[in-house]
DNA sequence: CGGACGATGCAATGCTATTGCATTGTTTCA
DNA sequence: TGAAACAATGCAATAGCATTGCATCGTCCG
């Protein structure tokens, strides 16, 4: 029987080598958003540089999207299945916690439509809110 | 009488030094928002420390606020007159042209207000859309 | 006049993302 | 089976933006 991690990289058209399974079994065991950092201390052996390669081609293949969170580093989460290589259905709001400097993703809170001046082509959305996540918010300020 | 730059700095507790007229006329005249490097090659002869010193004081004084569009470097728009130190009111919607790399303000769209679950605490949101501006719209593609 | 303070500018550094290139591993086909 | 073809990997090196350290300069104030 094929493993379940195979079974998605297959339907994605990517190739399931080692390094692609840790990588995507390091994504979907995390809830936040990762950056190539998070990746690269989470595998503890793995090379900075074939995490890169491998998220972007995650990202070209529309199994994960990237996130612009003004934390200087873009992160990376899972894309809901019906993500394609064009369209990437990641149009829920992130949230970004300025305390613990976790970024997660809001299934539930989608983007609402915004209306442009005509003359305005739009092709995607970026909606991230910054304050205290739900875990922060109920420990007072203190140098964790 | 005093040069309406001069005031504008006064206003926002800012000594105005030769140096914070120059980016301050710049980022006025600029209808987009600027980066770093863009405020570097507009004034030719100025010190890129010393205008991101500058663009940093300016923002603490509520004067600009920063813009993160996603192409890898911030940019500086001009706030509106009611902002303050502490409250930001760039609640507006930012729009990154894929064509010319040109972010600008819409200061007529308004960030929707967005339910999150109760225990979040939103602090600040920031929305961008991307695609192609009003004045790339029309121009069929090509290298410019 | 002289000290204090802020602003400026040069040098150097840190961090993230990215490319070049050689090696390894795997698939394909004769 | 064996060898070419191709993809993936990993080390080294580079690029770009942001940032800090430190010395200098200029101005304001006593």
């Amino acid at each position: 029987m094929v493993h379940p991690l195979e079974e998605t990289l297959i339907a994605r058209q990517i190739a399931p080598t080692p390094m692609r399974l840790l990588v995507l079994d390091v994504l979907q065991r995390h809830p936040a958003a990762l950056s190539l950092a998070d990746v690269e201390l989470l595998l503890e052996h793995a090379d900075r540089i074939t995490v890169h390669r491998t998220l972007k081609t995650f990202t070209e293949k529309g199994l994960v999207h990237r996130i612009e969170d003004g934390s200087g580093a873009v992160k990376f989460a899972l894309c809901e299945p019906q993500c394609t290589p064009e369209q990437h259905h990641d149009l829920h709001v992130h949230f970004f916690c300025t305390r613990c400097r976790e970024t997660s993703c809001l299934p539930t809170v989608a983007v609402p439509t915004i209306a442009l001046p005509a003359a305005y082509q739009v092709q995607e959305t970026s909606l991230v809110m910054k304050g205290l996540c739900a875990g922060c918010a109920g420990i007072p300020t203190s140098i964790s």
